[in-house]
DNA sequence: TTGTTTCCCATGGATACCCATGGCATCCAT
DNA sequence: ATGGATGCCATGGGTATCCATGGGAAACAA
């Protein structure tokens, strides 16, 4: 595929498509975050119905008990999902489990005007996120995660 | 496929044709359960009668007694279905089983002003529901359980 | 009547939207 | 090179709105 290119400000930069890096941020009492900078790009460009003042749409999967992080899908990659979802046979167990996984334990979301993400109580609990969030990049994904958490699970 | 589009209050956004994310929420004594807000918008995005104060249709299918859930279907994507059922030869096997699932076996309905579902005692009785129900996205459809049941049939 | 269904109103808590600030990097003119 | 202007970035806080839920009274049905 291709390096998307986007106009910011009047001024043209490269946007890889890719989330690269590491990096941590506050969480304040209600919930926000501020997503790195970076990464917003990627979710610009993975985002179809974005235009340039607008704020990317994206999916956070929380998935069961085990997963102890959050995983952030541009629209675009999770609409590949989707698409492979869609394409096995009706009442297979992989479709089901998929589903469960892409349809049930995710929650759709948008950035907010700052370049902020809200995570509710829910996900916040789930993966015991409480000052600090840690994201780092993990190729057309990226991840949430509680520092200490990431720190010992590596 | 295509993300619809709608207008609310004055303010467009994005909504998903596709149902996302998981949960519980109370059932009164009068059999009323709200529905989650993202659900509703789905709903109304994928009802072509709908208008903006308006109530969105639907369709609940609950099955024969093997089914455990209730599976609630808007009304493009029961539409959708009955477009294949009519495809099939009068007379056929499938066709006899899918219009005896889809027709005899489901209930139609409407969200209510305070965005909630009001569910007859014979379908809760079917699925056992008690103070509890468990909502869960399964792609274009929504199913609503009894949480221990979908628990133990994970 | 006695229970069920429908409609209306009420409320605490959660969330979205709006505005504000300090820091840091870049750009520019002196 | 140096100070200021500019702009993005991370963060904080107020408030209007939405959401989930509860309860009463009217309309119906058995």
């Amino acid at each position: 595929m291709i390096l998307g290119r986007t106009s910011v400000a009047g001024r043209d930069k490269h946007v890889s498509r890719r989330f690269r890096g590491e990096s941590q941020h506050k969480v304040d009492t209600k919930g926000r975050v501020s997503i790195p900078a970076s990464f917003r790009r990627v979710l610009e460009a993975g985002d179809p119905n974005w235009q340039n003042g607008g704020t990317p749409e994206l999916v956070i999967v929380y998935g069961d008990s085990r997963r102890s992080y959050l995983e952030c899908y541009t629209m675009q990659a999770i609409e590949e999902v989707d698409d492979k979802i869609d394409a096995l046979p009706r009442g297979s167990m992989e479709r089901k489990m998929l589903q469960r996984l892409f349809h049930g334990q995710s929650f759709p979301t948008s950035v907010d005007e700052t370049g902020r993400l809200v995570l509710p109580a829910k996900l916040r609990n789930k993966i015991d996120l409480e000052n600090e969030a840690f994201f780092i990049a993990a190729g057309d994904t990226f991840q949430i995660w509680k520092p200490e958490t990431y720190e010992t699970e590596e």
